[in-house]
RNA sequence: GCAGGUGUAGUUCAAUGGUAGAAUUCCAGCCUUCCAAGCUGGCUAUGUGGGUUCGAUUCCCAUCACCUGCUCCA
């Protein structure tokens, strides 16, 4: 019987300890979220799998790790000192909040408020009484430029010329790299540069649970291309991120396409893949072709040539690049909302298990000694175990007891010593998924393990 | 961000203008030879900051967080 809401998920990561609320003891941050030492293994080990997928099992495909801080330039080639914040208007009224520019839109469809200034929005208001769309009143505060970007400034003096920003993408630390990358690997396009690393939004919206932060980590993949190629790179990153996550154990049927009618500001072509969460369907990947705007921007803003010459034809041109971004947090989550499991294994008898992918199970191992006057025997076992899997320790309460507290944090194994473990080094190998148990030696227990941890 | 509601042990609940009680969890001991057993003992709480008051967990204000509904989501 599976019923799984957001409480349920939020209950069980704090009280086991994959995810705690941000500055809890000073009542929380907003939308902040701490990952605890289990969430932080499940984090770590989705990152080793989509390494593994992205990096590892693809040719031509490199990691880098580029700094959080950039310079501010970037953010003005790329767009996001001028598009990415939102013009935020106040009714005085009824004190709604809303975007100066969908006001327009709305107001009337021709008006075209994207093509405004922050001043001529504001003359266009007043000219035309723009009705709140709430309370019908015409009477709002200036507008505020709201920008999503953190701004912080390096030195010690705080004028505006030292203002750096916290990256809101990652990408731009690929793309400022692309020939870094590209002279000292010696690839030829079509190649890949991988990146994991943290973002910041300074959004003011709720999020549900860790799905919306003001700080996330993503692992992006951007693949640089001739332009001619970038469509069917598309549509095959598309496919081939759909399959990581079903790889991860997200079922194809909770999976879905959402292509873009409204494309930002760099994008040809947008697709994100959603996943139908409890909440409904949120993104958990965005695939944009970005075509050759970030490079062209670059090379305009830098004044260095961002120009690839292809090897096979002497041409001089700029690359196109297909971006396929993964929100890890949001992969976590997704994870565990389709993990989460309560069983009714007998009358009135349930238990809740994480039904995880047992290469990204925080523990893939956990060894039980029947009776505590079995430890020293145990110990030796987990000693011997641990050299080779992250590996959990207990001896605290009933055998049955101590397996529900593995089954509700997802280990995929528990190994438990008997009194005829001392006599011939035999012991109990438990399935979590299917409760059954087998009876090995203490030293094919390794190979047991590692033979069912694929991925 | 707006409107309303809610904040008491890790969790779920109770009570009170005179400083809080239970269940469960957890820890220890006893017992226990494979799926949340039992007995004994123990730890742990009024979100935070102000205000009113002789005295505030209780009343008021702010803040933070959560819930519901809107809004927003390049």
């Amino acid at each position: 019987m599976k019923s799984v809401n957001m409480e349920k998920i939020v209950a069980l990561c704090k009280g086991r300890g994959f995810i705690y609320p941000g500055s809890e003891i000073y009542g929380g941050l907003a939308n902040t979220w701490d990952y605890g030492p289990l969430g932080a293994r499940l984090k770590n080990n989705i990152k080793d799998t989509w390494r593994k997928r992205f990096i590892q099992e693809r040719k031509n495909s490199y990691e880098i790790d580029a700094d959080i801080l950039m310079h501010p330039r970037v953010w003005e080639a790329s767009g996001h000192v001028a598009s990415f914040s939102d013009p935020l208007i106040d009714c005085k009224e009824c004190k709604m909040r809303h975007r100066a520019d969908n006001l327009i839109n709305d107001f009337d469809p021709n008006a075209d408020a994207d093509a405004m200034t922050q001043d001529e929005m504001m003359d266009y208001i007043k000219e035309h009484k723009v009705p709140c769309p709430n309370c019908g009143k015409s009477d709002f505060t200036d507008i505020r430029q709201f920008n999503l970007m953190f701004q912080t400034y390096r030195g010690v003096t705080t004028d505006n010329k030292s203002v750096i920003y916290l990256r809101p993408e990652n990408a731009q630390g690929e793309y400022v790299n692309y020939l870094n990358v590209q002279r000292t690997t010696r690839a030829k396009l079509p190649f890949s540069i991988g990146q994991i690393g943290k973002a910041f939004r300074n959004e003011i919206t709720p999020g549900n649970f860790t799905f919306r932060t003001i700080e996330f980590e993503q692992m992006e993949f951007q693949t640089f291309c001739k332009e001619g190629t970038d469509s069917e790179l598309y549509n095959y990153f598309k496919q081939y991120g759909k399959q990581y996550f079903m790889d991860l154990g997200l079922p194809e049927e909770k999976l879905r396409f959402h292509d873009h009618e409204k494309l930002a500001h760099y994008a040809k072509e947008a697709c994100d893949i959603e996943y139908l969460f409890p909440f409904g369907w949120g993104e958990i990947n965005g695939t944009h072709n970005r075509t050759n705007f970030d490079l062209s921007r670059h090379q305009e803003y830098s004044g260095k040539s961002m120009e690839y010459l292809d090897p096979d034809t002497n041409e001089r041109y700029i690359p196109y690049i297909i971006e396929s971004t993964y929100g890890l947090d949001r992969t976590v989550l997704a994870i565990l909302c389709e993990a989460y499991d309560e069983e009714e294994i007998a009358e009135g008898d349930t238990r809740v298990v994480l039904h995880l992918n047992p290469v990204i199970a925080p523990y893939k191992v956990a060894v039980l000694p029947l009776s505590k006057k079995l430890s020293e025997k145990a110990e030796e076992v987990y000693s011997k175990l641990c050299k080779k899997f992250m590996c959990d320790y207990d001896e605290a309460g009933s055998i049955g007891k101590r397996y529900r507290r593995e089954d509700e944090i997802g280990t995929p194994y528990c190994v438990t010593i008997d009194f005829d473990t001392l006599e011939d080094d035999t012991v109990t190998v438990r399935d979590r998924d299917t409760m059954e148990q087998v009876r090995i030696k203490i030293d094919e227990v390794e190979n047991y393990i590692q033979e069912k941890i694929v991925f």
